[in-house]
DNA sequence: AGCACGCCGACT
DNA sequence: GTCGGCGTGCTC
């Protein structure tokens, strides 16, 4: 037998039955192009078709009793599936239930013909130019603020064998400094410098970085950046919002063998790098770094373990601690590192008071308000608010019973001063609405949205220029002068210079949200406006007090995470633990938890009844148990799928639902039981 | 997913 | 005696 004529296929298949490796025969006129990592068809007889799948191994012998087929059709000669990534996607899968092919399908994208060809053509050629480029490395930037031994062993790789590396190469960065002027004019976020200076630095050491930071206004600050520090053809970005020949032709970029700097979203984790140095991600609580499709990972997760695979650096930048980074600082797999010279930004609480001075509104106690006055008189002011629109609730004016929408149970409310009654979730107008409680028709507003408290703002502060950033239409930065900047959380521009003050209202609602991480993200969000203030500031939190304040006013938010944690710990809840939800018909759900109930250090909650004929339990489990819990539920999620479950006499035939669904370290069972759940 | 193999009711 | 119902299981 000629060496190396069986290709081991991956398929590209959702089905958890098919998520492994398939032997093909490599027919001659083949042989030269069927590598590792290039896309394939094969015959798939059963299902009487052909598939798409990506050639992981060759070998010379046949790990398979029957008759192999031939593969079809080599669909390019361009490897597109690296064999670093093929390792992250199947240890990702695996630890979450998880089908590779899933992952594979985030982490190469569409093909693009000419783009490939060309990048294919290119890269034949190999010219001379190109070596000389390579040769010409550019210098390593310095870390801005950073004793230079606390970051030396991050960007340093001499020798070192793959897999190497300890707790000194993964480092959390806290105490991060607010804005900073990268050019005359420009402001952007210390952090973005200080990681694009990290990439930059690695880059210069002979390695490839990846930064991932969960949105594109972030995204385009980290890129401002390392425009002053490296060429354009060194950096790779990969965003979901750019066209898709752009996309590819970034992707291909990370399969050259020169190394390069990956900036973009989570899917810039799944991207190939050559000499992989550094993986940093910024901001790891926010939850735009979770992976919406299945099987829902999270991108600290994909950073860890290609971390642990590559033998790379790593780095958790953030303002607020997360759990999860605190929990793996305490185990000592993490460094916690913070700036020379840190100073502490210290966040006021301020009590909610209900008289204020005359014609503020009520909720802005008197002392805020009064910095605020001050404050703009030299510059531009953050308000911090929990919801966008102008009334994010209506209520029965008799009863107080929430008004909800008649076609989907939605909430309703007011988007606009003077607009209509209608539902948040599905948008549909509520023309003539009575109580489904006592049937009255009077109904009131309940609470200030981010429109609302801009009308009132603009009211109260003649002169000043009121401008609103939310979620829907968010602004990357906002004027400077005598500006009052209404944005709700996670929607804040920059301006140039910094916030003259930053008030924080609505902390008691969004504190009162029932979350699992309520706290942990309303620091987040609290540390991440403080941020965007000048240095010597004021920063003020209305209307909380507690240990939370006392932690902020102190400037120490990573104390909240401590505290967090240790409850978690003392609930098992995660990340103390993890939980795989497992939902699906009663006896599927029922079959899958006794496959893992009765493991040592798994518990089973629930189940609980979701909507018609479905139900879900949770499943907690020590990190120790997570392959054994995650491989019983996969061969439970194979046995639904092939194995019809018996149907009871007179129910339909066939179930368009699958009967078991699985998703690993998702707190949302713990949330909010009025919200929709995802699983 | 698709499609074949396999064991029980009304037909030339 | 067969033709075909779709329940069960496999796909290199």
């Amino acid at each position: 037998m000629p060496p190396a004529s069986i290709a081991r296929v991956l398929l590209d298949s959702p089905l958890p039955q098919l998520d492994r490796l398939f032997d093909y025969w490599v027919p001659d006129r083949w042989r030269e192009q069927a590598q590792p990592g290039v896309r394939v068809l094969v015959p798939l007889r059963s299902a009487g078709r052909q598939a798409k799948g990506f050639i992981i191994e060759l070998a010379d012998e046949v790990g398979y009793e029957g008759v192999l087929s031939e593969l079809d059709e080599v669909v390019s000669a361009a490897p597109v599936l690296d064999a670093a990534v093929y390792r992250l996607v199947r240890r990702a899968a695996d630890r979450s239930a998880g089908v590779a092919s899933d992952l594979v399908r985030l982490a190469v994208p569409t093909r693009q013909v000419r783009v490939e060809k060309s990048w294919l053509a290119r890269r034949a050629e190999s010219t001379d130019e190109a070596r000389a480029r390579d040769a010409a490395r550019p210098t390593a930037p310095s870390i801005t603020g950073y004793a230079a031994d606390a970051l030396v062993p991050l960007l340093t790789f001499d020798a070192e064998p793959l897999g190497g590396g300890g707790a000194s190469r993964r480092i959390a960065l806290t105490g991060i400094p607010s804005l900073v002027e990268v050019d005359q004019g420009t402001w952007v976020p210390a952090a973005m410098r200080t990681l694009a200076e990290l990439a930059a630095a690695t880059l210069a050491a002979g390695r490839s970085a990846i930064v991932s930071v969960p949105d594109y206004r972030d995204l385009d600050h980290l890129a401002l950046c390392l425009e002053r520090l490296v060429p354009s053809g060194d950096v790779a970005r990969i965003d979901a919002t750019q066209p898709g020949a752009d996309r590819y032709r970034a992707f291909l970029r990370g399969l050259e063998p020169r190394p390069v700097i990956i900036i973009g979203n989570r899917s810039a984790l799944l991207a190939p790098a050559p000499a992989l140095g550094l993986i940093a991600m910024w901001d790891d609580g926010d939850g735009l770094h979770v992976e919406p499709h299945a099987p829902g990972i999270h991108g600290r997760d994909l950073a860890l373990l290609r971390q642990e695979d590559s033998g790379c650096s790593l780095v958790f930048a953030a303002h607020a601690r997360s759990t999860e980074v605190q929990r793996l600082i305490e185990l000592g797999w993490l460094t916690p590192v913070e700036p020379t010279g840190r100073w502490r930004r210290r966040i006021t609480p301020t009590a909610q008071q209900t008289a204020a001075a005359e014609s503020a509104p009520a909720r802005i106690p008197s002392t805020a308000w009064k910095t605020v006055s001050d404050a703009l008189a030299s510059g531009p002011v953050l308000v911090q608010v929990a919801r966008p629109g102008y009334a994010p609730r209506i209520a029965c004016a008799e009863c107080g019973e929430t008004a909800r929408c008649t076609a989907c149970r939605g909430p309703l409310g007011i988007a606009r001063a003077g607009a209509s009654v209608s539902c948040r979730w599905c948008g549909s107008v509520a023309a003539q609405w009575s109580c489904s409680t006592c049937e009255s028709t009077r109904s009131r507003t309940v609470g200030r949205g981010s429109a609302r408290t801009a009308d009132e703002l603009g009211r109260a502060f003649p002169g000043a220029r009121v401008v609103v950033s939310d979620g829907a239409t968010p602004l990357q930065s906002a004027p400077g002068g005598r500006t009052l900047v209404v944005a709700t959380r996670g929607a804040e521009p920059t301006v140039a210079g910094g916030y003259r003050a930053v008030l924080l209202l609505d902390g008691e609602g969004m504190l009162a949200r029932e979350s699992l991480r309520v706290v942990e993200d309303c620091v987040r969000w609290w540390c991440n406006a403080a941020a965007l203030a000048a240095a010597d500031a004021p920063v003020l939190l209305v209307g909380v007090g507690g240990a939370v304040a006392t932690a902020l006013a102190t400037g120490h938010p990573e104390r909240v995470a401590e505290a967090e944690l240790a409850d978690r710990r003392a609930l098992r809840f995660p990340p103390a633990v993890r939980v795989a939800a497992v939902a699906g018909t009663p006896d599927a759900v029922a079959r899958a938890t006794e496959a893992v109930d009765e493991l040592e250090g798994v518990d089973v909650l629930g189940p609980i009844e979701l909507d018609e004929g479905r139900v879900r339990a949770i499943v907690r489990l020590d990190y120790a148990r997570g392959a054994e819990v995650a491989a019983r539920l996969k061969a439970e999620l194979v046995r639904g799928a092939t194995a019809k479950a018996p149907r009871p006499a007179g129910a339909a035939p066939r179930r368009r639902v699958p009967a078991l669904r699985v998703r690993f370290d998702d707190a949302e069972p713990f949330d909010d039981p009025g919200g929709r759940p995802t699983v």
